[in-house]
DNA sequence: TCTAAAAATGAATATACTTCATTATATATG
DNA sequence: CATATATAATGAAGTATATTCATTTTTAGA
């Protein structure tokens, strides 16, 4: 079975990214040399400048593999559940664990987007805008159908939600608990059913109650004696 | 006026902190050259070494300078505020602000603190215990008081709370959206009031509201006809 | 089979961190 | 005050490694 000219150069491509993934995530960007991942790859040093600029676009590229398989498996989990806070959770966990399991990766990500002239051209600015809007999606449709409040911002409840998973998910493993996702999700989703998502026994508050106690001074004359 | 010589090398120290910070942010970690942060604090490049093992504690040391400023500056703000809201609103105010102005430091500092070994034994380990404890030293207040919720685990909360804050300066950074910070923090503490702070208007819950219609029913008897 | 284009190679190059032998400065001592 | 000792600074040399490029190998089409 004879690959084709294609096949055979995006095998090779897709090997050099493996290798340069183990290394970055083993011994992290500096410590990573161009003649290991090269080495491990099965190809000479120079080959890997045919598939990629330079050491900074082969990470870059490693990164976006990672975000592009985030992304799809957001798309596909949000798709397979029916209920707003279902799909949340779901996003919640699939974030945190993919955070948990790439860490190093995501470590390495930060540093890498620095210069916003050419940010946006980039494909993981694109990616991103992918993945966000699969969380914006949930939102809305929790706004259209009613519980959840319309009136914070998505972008900015949309920082809260995942930058609240990154964080803690640099202190899982940092403390070395990566057991205690659950709980992390948890939390989380309590603040934003209390907070966020309007139920309708939070929209009792004191004029209300006010009201009531007029109501009933209004009606205090027609007790008997 | 004569320099002792302790003075003098603490000048030197502080000369080529100041220069690497700003070659750091103007260029990024790799594009920052010993020769260059040598020439323009004004010494030879091997003086360097004698202040700092070698460019990456060069680095670590202008890090840790930020983040002394910034806890320094957290425990005066919240000294001066008696209520615990307005302590929670000046931290995050602070901590927004801080990140904003010196974002291109916190990126390269993510990459920093990659390896766990070392890591509580920086300093940086121990000034983030301080900066960490300003917090939950806050929210300690509020349960005492009464009105934050003391189910939610502080360090949680902790992560949500600056989680969410860091996340924002990205989004705000990479949008250029400087001068939305007031709008972050107010829907963050909007979030956290409502989602954690367990004032005495949420406690109102429709068990209460059917407890005063049963009273109203029990009094019914003692309208006049 | 032969030829031209495409791909791969790895030795040579360039860059920049780090070291270290040398020099300069400061401090202590007789 | 002169000298000796210790401390600090220098910058050229050493080293590591990312990147280039002239050369070789492989592939695809005629």
């Amino acid at each position: 079975m004879k690959k084709t000219k294609r096949e055979k150069l995006e095998e090779r491509e897709r090997k050099i990214l493996l290798a340069a993934h183990d290394a970055f995530v083993d011994y992290g960007f500096k410590g990573s040399r161009i003649s290991d991942i090269a080495k491990k790859a099965g190809v000479a040093e120079g080959t890997i400048y045919l598939y990629f600029h330079n050491k900074n676009a082969l990470l870059q590229a490693v990164i976006e593999r990672f975000y592009s398989k985030l992304t799809k498996n957001a798309v596909l989990g949000v798709k397979t559940i029916p209920d707003v806070m279902g799909k949340l959770e779901f996003l919640g966990q699939h974030h945190l664990k993919s955070c948990l399991e790439e860490w190093k990766l995501l470590e390495l990500s930060t540093s890498l987007y620095r210069r916003m002239p050419d940010y946006q051209s980039g494909g993981y600015y694109k990616l991103n805008k992918i993945y966000v809007e699969v969380f914006d999606g949930v939102i809305q449709d929790g706004i259209n159908q009613g519980f959840i409040n319309s009136k914070l911002p998505i972008p900015i409840l949309r920082d809260f939600f995942y930058g609240s998973l990154e964080y803690s998910a640099r202190t899982l493993v940092f403390n070395n608990k990566l057991n205690e996702q659950q709980v992390v999700i948890e939390n989380l989703l309590n603040i934003l059913k209390v907070g966020v998502i309007s139920n309708d026994l939070n929209k009792i508050d004191s004029k209300k109650l006010l009201q009531i106690s007029k109501q009933l001074d209004s009606v205090k004359h027609l007790l008997k004696t």
